[in-house]
DNA sequence: ACAAAAATCACACTTTAGTATGAGGGCAAT
DNA sequence: ATTGCCCTCATACTAAAGTGTGATTTTTGT
């Protein structure tokens, strides 16, 4: 878009600096180099007088530096653990856990678990014999085992003694 | 027991060493010296040739021994802070709320819910009544009316409702 | 292979749960 | 005061739940 783009710019600022006070830079240049050689044979000078002092200093400070660095790379940081209490509410059965020692203590068998959840989920005993595909008979006498195994009297007993336990959600 | 003691014999031991062989131990005394001392000259001629990279070495590692020192002096311990979750389980009753709403809803009058309650802890009729000095007739009229206002069959049902709901805990 | 446990079913029987109907008293709102 | 709901109780009945006994088949562990 500008008709100047940069590049020319920047080569016209160059132009200007060598060639408006050509002269006036030059010796500014020469003055100021002269004073760095000056100072650079002076600072020799120091190193040549005090080389010793000087390298065994350098040594100390790398040595300290190397030392500092080895330390902050190779200690092992202190592991402090923070254990924060999550809050899992048991509310619902999404994230029931079956208590598989209790349930072993019932001695209850997997037939009988299966009657006693749907017997939770309020089914009666002819409804549990369908979804089973088995007589009602059949229901009746794993639900008067399952009783006697829980030691209890009334499916409402059985139901809410389960939940307590976590054999059910 | 033994009518010579331990002291008595390492006395005997020490003289027969120093009586039965006296010269050639001195011998042998005086010639470990001497080579002890050769060495010793000799260590001493390597550190005399190498005195400035000894010397350098030395402050090398006193230097990194400082800087180590330093640093572990100086910085804070660096701590890894692990965070663990730990999941507490939490008996969901405790902090149970009624859904009031939901219980206006239902239209359950407060001898309902009492009754409900009861048969969700398993009671029969029969322990219901006995436990709210009213007959069984009238336990059963409750229980009646609040499965046709839950719209309910069995009163497994009515409990796994009314949980559901947050009408009991 | 064999014993133990589990799962299935049946029949007879008892107990408990649930329904239908009616009825009397209390209490609050209109 | 009348209406509607709640709480109480009773009787009669039906349906469902639960018990006891015995038997057969399948599964499972040793």
């Amino acid at each position: 878009m500008n008709p100047i783009g940069y590049s020319q710019l920047f080569y016209m600022t160059i132009r200007a600096l060598f060639s408006k006070n050509r002269i006036g830079i030059v010796y500014g240049a020469s003055l100021a180099l002269l004073l760095f050689l000056l100072r650079w044979l002076e600072l020799r000078f120091i190193i040549f007088n005090h080389a010793f002092e000087i390298y065994i200093g350098a040594i100390a400070i790398i040595f300290t530096a190397l030392g500092i660095w080895l330390t902050l790379k190779l200690t092992n940081p202190k592991i402090k653990t923070v254990i924060v209490e999550k809050e899992v509410y048991l509310n619902n059965n999404l994230h029931f856990i079956l208590n598989e020692p209790e349930l072993a203590k019932q001695g209850l068998s997997k037939r009988e678990l299966e009657v006693l959840q749907l017997m939770a989920e309020g089914f009666s005993n002819e409804e549990i014999a369908t979804r089973l595909f088995v007589s009602l008979n059949t229901i009746k006498t794993h639900v008067s085992k399952l009783f006697e195994k829980m030691d209890v009297k009334r499916r409402t007993q059985a139901v809410e003694k389960a939940k307590r336990l976590s054999l059910i959600p």
